[in-house]
DNA sequence: CACTACTTATAAG
DNA sequence: TATTATAAATAGT
């Protein structure tokens, strides 16, 4: 718009940026106030000028909008990792508060549990992302298994060569050592075969025979 | 703009407000982009549809702006009623925070991520709790949908018998009415078959025909 | 801040 | 969804 066209750049003349900054953000202001009104939604837009000016508009009240953008899982992803600098103050736990309540409810439908208050679309939003779940941890599964053959072969490889154990080797004790998971450690050398069956996401058996 | 003005208020045409909400919001949101790159102004963006659908932009890490924002005296006012009774210190806070980290972390592996940190005997806790999941899920999903052909069915009744219209009780409308979901309203009269299919967990089909 | 010549957004089809 | 005539935003002055 104007006389000519714009980069999509930073505006390097500061003179300039600043008068260009002066008319647009009213533009948008006005645009902001214009979907509110035309459409009926609930709008909230903060601007920063670079020197720190604040400049806002909001079609209602301005805190509550921020605690309902605050319960939408779309806006949660970035909260993650945000654990640094926190300053303790009563909004920030009352968020943090509001945040797990949020998550939590989640993570129990993630569960199966309170899902009465869901519609038929939201349902089967969840079951999609059972289904990745379902999915991804199959995929990590078979990773693990085929690791698992892997150094079993070579176990028996060493066996069968005992006489030649140079030739071998040894494959170094690795993360998936860890406690706890010793049906695999048992004795590895009895595993008869594996599948890697990463693509069927309906089939659930377990293809692993141990002795 | 356009080939005819519009007034500045409220759309009533329905439908019409939603198509002007699309191209208006697209409009803002790349108005928002714009400003902020030109003039290097930062900037956040929150827009509810009247449905509650979220749109937002935000030129950095949104939680970040939030609290920028909420640094502001001229922010500052209306939030200073609406901490009630929380009892902010910071032991609370990082209490909170440390367990919103664990949900969290439970909560991305429910959906596939992070998987990594699991040894074999988690991940198949983790099958478990997503089988479950599935399973109430899908219960669910079959409770809601027979509700759903009862209420077809009654209505077929009511219009087959449309001369004895006090036989048929008028099924209430509850919170299955709400938005959004209307597949199963749009014309539930020509639901050809469903099926119960409670016992099956490796099933995934649709089995449902819609006209 | 006011003025346009131009670009951009968008209302209506 | 794509098009187009028109309204609105705005770059340069």
């Amino acid at each position: 718009m104007g006389r000519g066209k714009r980069d999509l750049k930073k505006i390097e003349d500061s003179m300039s940026r600043q008068v260009t900054f002066c008319k647009r953000r009213g533009g948008l202001l006005k645009k902001a106030r214009e979907l509110s009104t035309l459409c009926d939604a609930t709008i909230a837009l903060v601007i920063f000028s670079s020197s720190g000016k604040l400049f806002e508009y909001s079609s209602s009240n301005m805190q509550m909008l921020i605690k309902r953008y605050l319960k939408y899982p779309e806006a949660l992803d970035s909260f993650t990792h945000s654990t640094s600098n926190i300053n303790a103050n009563s909004l920030d736990l009352a968020i943090m508060h509001q945040r797990y309540q949020n998550l939590s409810g989640r993570y129990r439908q993630m569960n199966g549990k309170e899902l009465e208050g869901l519609d038929f679309k939201e349902l089967e939003k969840l079951e999609n992302s059972l289904q990745r779940g379902i999915k991804s941890m199959r995929l990590r599964k078979n990773e693990m298994l085929s690791m698992q053959m892997e150094k079993c072969q070579q176990q028996q490889l060493f066996k069968q060569n005992s006489k030649t154990p140079a030739e071998v080797q040894e494959t170094p004790i690795t993360e998936s050592s860890s406690l706890e998971n010793d049906e695999l450690h048992r004795d590895c050398s009895t595993l008869q075969s594996g599948v890697i069956d990463q693509g069927d996401d309906q089939e659930n058996q377990i293809f692993l025979q141990l002795g």
